[in-house]
DNA sequence: TATGAATGAGCATTCATTCAT
DNA sequence: GATGAATGAATGCTCATTCAT
């Protein structure tokens, strides 16, 4: 909505974010009160209205806020072996995904709920995939990886497979370290793309 | 709750049921009321609570309805392609998952509600990567699969590839055909599994 | 909205309309308050709306059981002094109007407020303007009226002429009796139709 | 409230003035926000009370200016036809109320919702009649009007047609040209003041 | 004076649940 | 069992008004 034009208004819509953050993932997004995240900012409910037009909208900008660092794959072209690149892109989505834990279940329940959320949620899948998709593809131009593979599908699901395991570790409260979760996947993305034929050689 | 005494009682029951399944694809869960479900039953209002204490509870019970045939891996241990079971099992899969969309769509929402059905489906989420554990352990010791992987973090982590494909394909709309998705599917799992010596022999 | 299916249900809903009168008369529509109208009515505010969506439609209702016997001009055609039927016309008119002075200020508060009220009004303007058109149009016919007169605009005219005298007398509170009225009003009307040289005769 | 004291301030307030008559012709009394009328007039919200106490003083200012030539009936006393006279005033008020028609409606409004505009109203409709009484009387006395008319009602009575027709012309949106009100107006007034034995003779 | 953020009372509306018939 | 009316707590949102800067 309006941005503030004062600093003191800057200060309030900060504090209306921090709030919301906590109401959010103290109740999720149906169970939060307008009420409860204005006095959480320590002001009045009408306040709210003054930086946000609805429980959508603030909950958009607090996910916004957490979300900066959630891409991913980045491949170290010329590193001898290229999966270290990988693993550590994938940990530092877990450790992410690790301290976002309540906030990426708000995001299953407004995903669910909203379909300009899922709009959104959809485009971010597409644009982490194609940036997978490319990773494979360099792979297997540079002869590392299965040429029969498809980059984009098999993109799509490797990267389902990463969230999925967030999910279950972190949400679901799956007992599985973040250690274990980068080695599995690790395990897995490398057998799923290595060329056989190369590693048995 | 109570189950119906009368035939007459069973009826309502069933129309109640019917309704509710109509109702939650409409609207979702949180926007679903129960007005609506008994009207779309052609019932009263009141003659909900005959049969079913709470939204959540009838939700319960139209999920599993419409969850018998969801389990998935079989291993035809004899076959001389394992996976071809496997894939007829996530074809299975996928089809089941794609004629019920929104409802799959309505359990996003009440796991991300409610912290019973997020156990529930830990739970399922468990005893289905348990399965899976037992096949992958299966294809070791006959020497098909990669001795280096361990079975149940392996299995959780296929699982959920194959989940997270389902809800992008059919929930968010991503344009993929089961064809698409089983192929893409079998030729991860096969190369994700297979011990790469093998192949390469 | 929808009719009450049992008696107990019309009951709640006269309650209502009691109610309501009784509030938008005291209050006014714009100050009227929803819970005001229900607890007057004795009933939960959530009743209200089982039986109206908003106020403009209580308010319809209301307006509606006031008006039955507001509709005024008849012509005795055969009575030696037509204007006597017309001044008992008039007679009642001015009655009514006082006895609902109250609910003519909400009405022309609302029609002040709500163009879909506005349009009644000016619709039924123009029905009563043709019944009093017709009557001046018989009149010239049996030469008593004026033939230069324009039956329809002349009719518009004089029928403001006695709707305004009422509001003057009962909304504003002019110090005019319902005699005074009718008499100035009839005194008006006959000058105005009659045709000068018959009486000059 | 206080005058402003420096040009800045006048500035200021005449701005606040014509952004209320916008928003009132736009909103309607009820509907309009102070902070429209502010934004409207191209200042803060808060700059409104530097000069107004309430939505209801702004809007008597703005009826104030808006109506200062509204007052109507001079007679040319020694005119061959003094009813020439009374049309030209009658042609003045409905132009004039033709292009302040939305505020007319306004006026309307806040007649029905704040006694203290009524009582205005009454009190400008009093002087009004009164004046239009002095103008029959004095008709009367040079034997043009029927002698037996009393004055002040019959004044009340045609001042109210007038101002009727123009209500349903101009904010009803009935459809009538000024010429053909003026006409109307005139026929009436004429006939319903005029001795009849005088045109007979 | 001007600003615009902050306030918070006030009200409409929804809906799960109960219960008399 | 079925009905559907009644309940009333819960909450989102508005906006006139104040006040610190």
């Amino acid at each position: 909505m309006t941005e503030p034009a004062t600093a003191r208004g800057a200060r309030t819509r900060a504090a209306l974010l921090v709030g919301a953050r906590t109401v959010f993932e103290r109740d999720g997004f149906t169970d939060a009160r307008i009420a409860d995240i204005a006095s959480e900012a320590g002001c009045a409910t009408g306040s709210f209205y003054t930086y946000f037009t609805s429980k959508e909208e603030i909950l958009a900008a607090v996910l916004y806020d957490a979300q900066h660092d959630v891409m991913r794959p980045t491949l170290d072209v010329d590193a001898p072996d290229p999966f270290v690149a990988l693993a550590e892109g994938h940990r530092r989505y877990f450790e992410n995904y690790a301290s976002n834990a309540r906030l990426m279940l708000v995001l299953e329940e407004i995903a669910a709920l909203d379909p300009t959320f899922r709009d959104v949620r959809r485009r971010r899948g597409e644009a982490l995939a194609r940036r997978t998709a490319e990773v494979i593809a360099a792979l297997q131009e540079r002869g590392v990886a299965d040429p029969e593979l498809d980059p984009y599908p098999t993109a799509r699901a490797l990267d389902g497979l990463v969230s999925h395991l967030a999910y279950y570790a972190f949400v679901l409260g799956e007992d599985m370290s973040v250690d274990e979760l980068v080695a599995t996947t690790n395990r897995i993305w490398r057998n799923a793309l290595t060329l056989k034929s190369l590693e048995a050689s």
